[in-house]
DNA sequence: AGGCGTTTCCGCCAAC
DNA sequence: CAGTTGGCGGAAACGC
């Protein structure tokens, strides 16, 4: 896993320490297969095409946006005066900071669950842009790509920043969409609650609350949650929190109970139990093992 | 969507 | 003294 991750980024990025390229493809002729292990954002600029995928085949045309998760094939057919642009990239190379991004709604259906549930969807959940909206991405596209082409000085500084806008760009957009069909409700439904989490995680946060929020009830929140994120609500939000306090053992020399308790923890004890079941050993033990440079 | 038996969570005290 | 671990019980979360 590890190995095919080097190779394909010597192969896909020109600079094998900074994971982002732009490519534009202006093609009338139909595209073979391609595969690869990175993130791939496609934004239909112009035309249209059959976007064909080993999940299946949708139509797309000007103002579509999606994600093809790193490993999959894909290609088009039947294309007409078709312009996409594909923007590859490594999230977690890149070192973007996505904290923030995650209390958006929009990024989480974007990025995870839109692309997950694609194929149950038929595509019907994807971001369309309107006319000026598009237009604005293609302002920032170019901007990215003049970066990337260019390399002037600081170019892998204003790229970053130029794809940060782009990407928070693109999940407001989502959200600020009218979400007329049952899909689309679903799936914001489901990141209103996610985001809820990443916003909320320090308080008090209960099942029921989360199924108030998304208009479901318990039974059903919980399928979906388990279906998208591949565990239970509250096993998220205790992972989350864990992870936060991580952090914070890391980056601050705060108290062990502080932290805990800033972390929604409201009982150091517990929080000590939870924090080994999950990172191996205990608070102390992490944080200390961390100044001097050991295991992550 | 709701019911029900089982598991896990979570806040408390106590002991290192 | 701060932190960790164990035990307990009511509440909730979970999975069927």
């Amino acid at each position: 896993m590890r190995v095919r991750l080097r190779r394909s980024s010597r192969q896909l990025f020109p600079e094998e320490d900074f994971a982002l390229r732009v490519m534009r493809i202006r093609s009338h002729s139909p595209a073979s297969l391609h595969e690869h292990d990175f993130h791939e954002l496609v934004v239909v600029l112009g035309g249209a095409a059959r976007h064909v995928t080993s999940e299946g085949h949708y139509p797309i045309s000007a103002g579509d946006v999606f994600l093809i998760r790193g490993d999959m094939a894909h290609g088009y057919e039947e294309t007409n005066r078709l312009m996409i642009v594909n923007i590859l990239f490594d999230p977690a190379g890149l070192g973007l900071p996505t904290d923030d991004l995650r209390r958006l709604p929009g990024y989480h259906v974007l990025f995870r669950l839109e692309p997950l549930l694609r194929r149950q969807h038929g595509f019907r959940s994807r971001l369309r842009l309107a006319t000026d909206q598009l237009a604005e991405a293609a302002g920032l596209i170019t901007r990215l790509e003049n970066e990337l082409v260019g390399r002037p000085p600081g170019y892998r500084f204003m790229a970053r920043a130029h794809l940060m806008h782009l990407i928070g760009f693109l999940s407001r957009s989502y959200a600020d969409a009218p979400a007329e069909a049952a899909e689309r409700r679903s799936l914001l439904a489901l990141a209103g609650v996610l985001s809820f989490i990443e916003r909320h995680y320090a308080e008090e946060i209960t099942v029921d609350r989360l199924a108030g929020m998304a208009a479901m009830s318990e039974s059903s929140l919980m399928r979906s949650f388990r279906k998208v994120t591949g565990r239970s609500p509250i096993d998220y939000v205790i992972a989350l929190r864990v992870a936060k306090a991580a952090e914070l053992l890391r980056r601050t020399d705060l108290a062990v109970t502080e932290i805990a308790f800033r972390c929604g923890f409201n009982d150091s004890n517990y929080f000590s139990r939870q924090f080994r079941k999950t990172m191996g050993r205990s608070p102390r033990e992490y944080r200390k093992q961390q100044a001097a440079g050991g295991p992550a």
